[in-house]
DNA sequence: TGTTTCACG
DNA sequence: GACGTACGTGAAACAC
């Protein structure tokens, strides 16, 4: 490619490589080089980036020219002009600071420009050539998140972030700043910016900032007729700001003239010279990554010593990922000598990786229609057996694809492997394909799971689906689901895909999940989560995938009653909501009650949220109702009414299972950061029961003719952790004398005697109980029990007086979420907390979480190991375990056994947190019974 | 598809 | 007095 002149046509990418590093360090685990130990993270993110850059803009919009831009270390000239700028700036964490100069050396070693410039930031270097550029008649995409820059878009320049995958043209920045990109200066400049610590116009954010350029047309015609502003706080704070003001211009103001010794034909894209590029990969020890980025190039992998260490039970598996993946080369196994062949792979290896393909996503009702093996990265099958083709007969039926094994045959030739103890069967999300196999007469064990591996290793870092795996992981987009079977309406069941297109798409999995797990199992160790995943993790699966297929019975009569009933007196209540209102309107519409209430009747309680639109939740109308208006009195019962049928009387329904007449859920296993479960399809961890008319739902839940249901639950668990935690000696004594727990913490507080307490200050006090297991803040705490905040503030005051060891715990453990990046329950389970270093107000919310997530996680750890201890416990019962709600156990138990059913599940139960860990707590369990749900509790 | 609201622990 | 805050979830309806 010859390059003559810059100009027209010509398409220039300027990286903010400084950008890139923060977010690779940030967003990556920390990853070290095996020979030395020297921190690696951040390069190998970067590179992967990098690479990612080159690879994805092959396309017609691809870069002729490529810069890669860094911040030069030291002083610049805005220090000059006020030394406060950056100056609250931590200095980069220690792991990090090595990585600076490697960066360098990596974008030259992929052949890519590499600019600095002493005293000016990568900001102004990019700012100086894309506005070269556009000057030129070139297209600029500047690749950063960072909004000072965005004052650079419009006349051929765009941003792009890489991490949201979202381009950034004059639009976003006007969503953004209020204002087009040619004022964003002016915006900027009286908003100010408290992370680089320029001042701007006290009290005036980004809102106000652009009402007023908006109004006055520029930064400096507002400041001369600043005395006409009507706002009187505002009118003084510009006139005696006016030079503070001007000094924040100078400061966000990106210079154009940045010196830069190169020129945009030294900026040229050339493809990497794999002399360079591979040696230094080689040097980094980035094993995966050399080869993949060698065979994009065609050449070999250079060598790189094996680190010492076991790859998986047989030692000798290839490394993961290694080589590219390709749907290709996937094998269809259409008869019985090639799916013996495969049964030998299988023994020969000791292990494989298994997923099953269905005709839908509820475990209980689809069908098996195919299932794909992998023992070898890259070498995978696909065995279809119950594919569909042609037009079908009259009753919508279709005639089997021919050359498929039959499904019964293939599972008897598969049975004794998968059922094989020596054989280790590995799966993403294992539950599903258990449940699956169980219902085709098929015990599979042992197992492991790659997604809760992941889950164990990363949770908290992200998602655990095997997209995200594999795009974060193996740099690897899985052919998606939908492209093969449609959206919507004319979707199709993947027993109608034509089988060599199925077989790309289900071979590709196993071969993913095969390569997943070669990575994540030998990194268990190290994380110190082995553990985790062997007491707390995989043992859960095959207690879960019993509890789910178990469901519970749902009485269906009752609650289509119920609906009913609701659908009646929500026609009442909707005809005297719309005569109140003076017309009619959509009741369940937020947007169109908050009109209503405030613009046509004029209530107070004006706007909030980022749509601008009215916030009518039920803090809102209460208080409203409360002042003693009828409309929102009447919405609020509506609202519930409308809940309780939506969610739970109508949709419930749908939920009976035909064949069962039960109602079956799914746990998500790595739903929770915190090592909660979720419920789903359907929830059955939020039914009703704080209500009186809610609490009539769980009449529905039943339990069998001639049975009972039986629930136990754990009384105070997260508080008695706390106490345990936090060593709180006075709060441990109250609840190994078995005092009320509220009660006796009010009585410390305010020096009441329990005795005759007054339920209000009980209250006060169960608040604040909460409110420190959530990370408390005066504010929360006086929006929860509607007081000042001033006096919550007392309150939470007066509480760490009384009680110094939760101040001690929670700045303990924010601490130790600064310096590790995640915190830890009693059990070793980690959660990640990649937020904590943030600026801003997320840096509140992940300290409450980080405050949190010990505290509730340990409860959901204690009881993971009651529930998986319990099937053996009750093997002798006839009980079945049906639900679990974070901190119940529900039962359904023959009449005649509830007694010793239940004595022994409340001592699994109390005892489950033991040997592991020696609680200095007590922890106690409630028990009910009932012929329904309701009346158990 | 994202936002709002509300059900639970 | 800038901003927005109790922690963890899932589902349904509305608005775009």
């Amino acid at each position: 490619m010859s390059q003559t002149t810059f100009g027209k046509g010509h398409h220039l990418h300027l990286i903010d490589g400084s950008g890139f590093i923060f977010r690779a360090y940030h967003a990556l685990p920390p990853l070290t080089r095996k020979s030395d130990g020297l921190p690696v993270g951040a390069i190998s993110g970067f590179c992967n980036m990098l690479f990612k850059m080159v690879e994805d803009q092959k396309g017609s919009d691809a870069p002729t020219h490529l810069a890669v831009v860094f911040d030069h270390k030291g002083k610049t000239f805005r220090s000059d002009i006020y030394p406060e700028y950056k100056a609250h700036r931590p200095p980069a964490p220690e792991d990090l600071a090595p990585q600076f100069p490697i960066t360098r050396d990596a974008t030259r070693a992929f052949n890519l420009a590499c600019i600095e410039a002493e005293g000016f930031e990568a900001d102004d270097i990019i700012a100086t050539l894309a506005d070269q550029a556009r000057t030129a008649g070139a297209r600029v995409t500047i690749v950063s998140s960072d909004k000072d820059l965005m004052q650079m878009v419009g006349g051929g320049v765009e941003m792009y972030d890489a991490m949201k995958n979202r381009r950034i043209g004059v639009e976003q920045v006007e969503e953004k700043f209020g204002v087009g990109p040619d004022r964003v200066i002016d915006v900027q400049s009286l908003a100010g910016d408290s992370v680089d610590n320029i001042p701007g116009a006290p009290g005036i954010g980004i809102k106000t900032a652009a009402l007023l350029i908006n109004e006055y047309g520029d930064l400096d015609t507002l400041l001369e007729r600043a005395g006409e502003i009507k706002q009187p706080k505002r009118r003084e704070t510009l006139i005696e700001k006016a030079d503070q003001i001007r000094i924040s211009r100078e400061l966000v103001t990106l210079k154009l003239d940045t010196p830069i010794d190169l020129s945009f034909d030294d900026m040229a894209v050339n493809a990497p010279d794999p002399d360079v590029l591979l040696p230094f990969l080689a040097e980094m020890e980035f094993r995966t990554m050399s080869a993949r980025i060698a065979a994009k190039l065609g050449v070999d992998a250079p060598a790189i010593a094996e680190p010492v260490s076991d790859t998986g039970p047989s030692g000798t598996a290839t490394p993961a990922a290694q080589l590219p993946i390709d749907p290709e080369k996937y094998e269809t196994v259409r008869d019985v000598d090639r799916l013996n062949a495969w049964v030998q792979k299988i023994y020969d290896r000791g292990y494989v990786a298994v997923d099953t393909e269905t005709t839908g996503l509820n475990e209980m009702i689809v069908d098996l229609v195919g299932i794909c093996l992998s023992v070898e990265p890259g070498e995978a099958c696909y065995i279809p057996l119950i594919h569909k083709e042609g037009e079908g007969d009259l009753f919508g039926g279709s005639n089997l694809a021919p050359n498929q094994i039959p499904l019964d045959q293939a599972l008897d030739i598969l049975r004794p492997v998968l059922q094989d103890e020596s054989i280790l069967k590995i799966g993403q999300n294992m539950k599903y394909d258990a449940k699956i196999f169980k219902r085709n007469g098929i015990d599979i064990a042992p197992i492991d799971d790659t997604m809760l591996l992941s889950y164990a290793l990363h949770g908290g870092l992200h998602n655990h689906g095997m997209d995200a795996l594999a795009e974060r992981y193996l740099d690897h987009k899985p052919i998606s689901i939908k492209s093969i079977l449609g959206t919507g309406k004319s979707a199709i069941t993947f027993d109608l895909v034509p089988i060599d297109e199925a077989t790309k798409y289900a071979a590709e999995d196993a071969d993913i999940t095969l390569r997943l797990w070669q990575m994540f199992k030998p990194q268990l160790h190290a994380a110190k989560v082995t553990k985790v995943y062997e007491t707390l993790e995989r043992p859960l699966i095959p207690v879960l995938a019993k509890m789910e297929m178990n469901g519970i019975k749902v009485d269906r009569d009752h609650l289509s009653r119920m609906s009913n009933s609701f659908a009646q007196s929500m026609a009442g209540l909707e005809s005297e909501i719309h005569e109140l209102a003076g017309r009619s309107f959509n009741v369940g519409s937020p947007k169109q009650l908050g009109e209503i209430l405030f613009d046509e009747l004029g209530l107070e309680g004006g706007k909030k949220g980022k749509t601008g639109a009215y916030s009518t939740g039920v803090d809102i109308l209460e208080d409203l109702a409360a002042e003693g208006h009828d409309l929102p009195a009447r919405v609020l019962d509506w609202r519930q009414m409308s809940k309780l049928k939506s969610t739970y009387t109508d949709a419930l329904q749908t939920h009976i299972n035909p064949d069962t007449g039960r109602v079956h859920t799914s746990y998500v296993i790595s739903g929770a950061s915190t090592g909660r479960l979720a419920s789903t399809d359907p929830n059955l961890q939020n039914i009703p029961i704080r209500s009186e008319a809610g609490r009539k739902i769980r009449e529905a839940f039943v339990a069998e003719e001639g049975n009972v249901l039986l629930a136990l639950d754990y009384s105070q668990i997260e508080l008695r952790i706390l106490a345990h935690i936090a060593k709180i000696d006075n709060l441990k004594q109250a609840f190994l004398d078995g005092h009320d727990i509220h009660a006796m913490t009010a009585s410390e507080m305010f020096h009441v005697p329990i005795e005759g307490m007054d339920p209000m200050i009980r209250r006060q006090a169960k608040a604040i109980n909460f409110g420190v297991i959530y990370g408390i803040s005066g504010f929360g705490l006086a929006r929860n029990l509607r007081i000042p905040r001033k006096e919550a503030q007392a309150f939470i005051d007066t509480y760490f007086e009384r009680f110094p060891g939760i101040r001690k715990y929670m700045d303990d453990t924010v601490a130790f979420a600064k310096e590790h990046g995640h915190v830890e329950t009693l059990f070793g389970r980690k959660i990640h907390t990649a937020e904590i270093n943030a600026k801003g107000p997320h840096a509140g919310f992940a300290k409450r979480a980080a405050i949190n997530a010990p505290i509730q996680g340990t409860a959901a750890d204690v009881i993971r190991r009651a529930m998986i201890q319990m099937p053996d416990a009750i093997k002798n019962f006839p009980a079945k375990m049906l639900l679990q709600v974070h901190d119940e156990l529900l039962f359904e138990v023959p009449k005649d056994a509830v007694e010793e059913t239940t004595e022994t599940v409340r001592k699994v139960m109390e005892n489950a947190a033991s040997p592991v860990v020696k609680l200095d707590v007590p922890l106690t369990v409630d028990a009910g019974v009932g012929n329904n749900w309701a009346e158990a509790h």
